[in-house]
DNA sequence: GTCTATACAACGATAGAC
DNA sequence: GTCTATCGTTGTATAGAC
């Protein structure tokens, strides 16, 4: 057996000693299938990757049926940013963002990030970086989380031609901001006014999303 | 100057020490105690983070006293930094980059980084990413070596409106380059080649070097 | 009784073996 | 080409909580 799922309380090989609750039906009160879904999830999600990992093996590990996903997710994409536990909802923040005149959509981005992180005090994002810098595994789901969701959904709309560059690029500026504002706290970037940063970053972001790259 | 192998400081000297010539005390093999501290020390920071690593351990794997440490060093913390500019050696690189056309300094500064960081694999960048999200003395110590070398000596002599914000500004750029690149590994920016990568990032930098900020 | 979490079967798509 | 295995997903019947 795999390291991983080694460590998981339930092994998932109910068929032969004892037939266990694979009954249909509700499940008597205690078994809580969201959660272990989401932990067998990370698992998965951290030591196979996105692709690599499977919807029946995940459930499998969770010992429900696959189905659940859907049930209670919505879906292998909703099972993999669920599993993140990122404390904001891209979707929803994406949808809000979205709209607008194109040509100022570095604004939005950039006033969006500034908003969030600075609500949070600027906590969740230095967690998460100290996570991608020490744990490879956190840095290919947040790698593939960018590329499936900011990508795929985001960039792709607004720049058709090289998105996955455009969105890199985008990523570099915003990361960055993080990074000085947030972690090194570099100032007078640590404490400048939402609008001032807005005005010297928001240029680079709308650049990298539809203006020359070379 | 080789700006790679940079220029080691002299262990401390006594501060009543005649010129250079003379010696005092024995000298035999400190060299040796000196590097085996740093690559112990290197090894340790990169692995644990700064408070993850201890002196005695560092030591310990130098094979030498702990002492050592404060004979050379001064103490942990300036083990750490010495850790951290060992690589490379921002006066000599400074030197390196700055004369030439001021409105092409941009591209240097971007090749200079992607140089000197595909030639270390990226791992010393990540391990200092992974120190300064891990702990805050680190990032206090990394923002005072920005704010001292990179802006006192580099920014100022080119951007002699506003260098503070600037120098911050460009440091968004190439940390978050850095971050995606080397931590995050988001493609195709982790395995684009230095010219396409300079086109892409290199204006940005030069704007907010020397370009208007709003 | 209603509601719903659940298991099972099956579908269309896809990738690889032969 | 065909065959097979497996993927994500959907429909549906049912057991248990309410």
């Amino acid at each position: 057996m795999d390291p991983v799922s080694a460590t998981r309380p339930s092994p998932p090989e109910p068929a032969d000693a004892a037939p266990r609750g694979r009954r249909r039906g509700r499940r008597a009160g205690g078994a809580d299938t969201r959660d272990a879904l989401l932990a067998a999830a990370r698992a998965e999600f951290a030591e196979r990757g996105y692709e690599g990992a499977t919807v029946r093996r995940i459930a499998e590990v969770a010992g429900v049926d696959a189905a659940m996903v859907n049930h209670w997710f919505g879906g292998k994409d909703a099972l993999f940013t669920a599993s993140l536990d990122l404390p904001l909802d891209p979707e929803a923040l994406l949808a809000l963002v979205l709209p607008g005149d194109p040509e100022r959509l570095g604004e939005r981005i950039t006033a969006m990030f500034l908003q969030v992180w600075d609500g949070a005090g600027g906590g969740p994002l230095v967690a998460m970086i100290r996570s991608v810098a020490t744990h490879p595994d956190a840095a290919r789901m947040m790698r593939e989380f960018v590329s499936r969701v900011i990508l795929d959904r985001f960039v792709g709309a607004v720049a058709p031609d090289r998105p996955d560059e455009r969105a890199a690029l985008c990523a570099t500026q915003i990361l960055g901001l993080g990074m000085v504002r947030y972690v090194l706290r570099l100032e007078p970037l640590a404490s400048a006014e939402h609008a001032e940063v807005v005005a010297a970053i928001a240029p680079t972001v709308q650049r990298y999303l539809t203006g020359p790259l070379d």
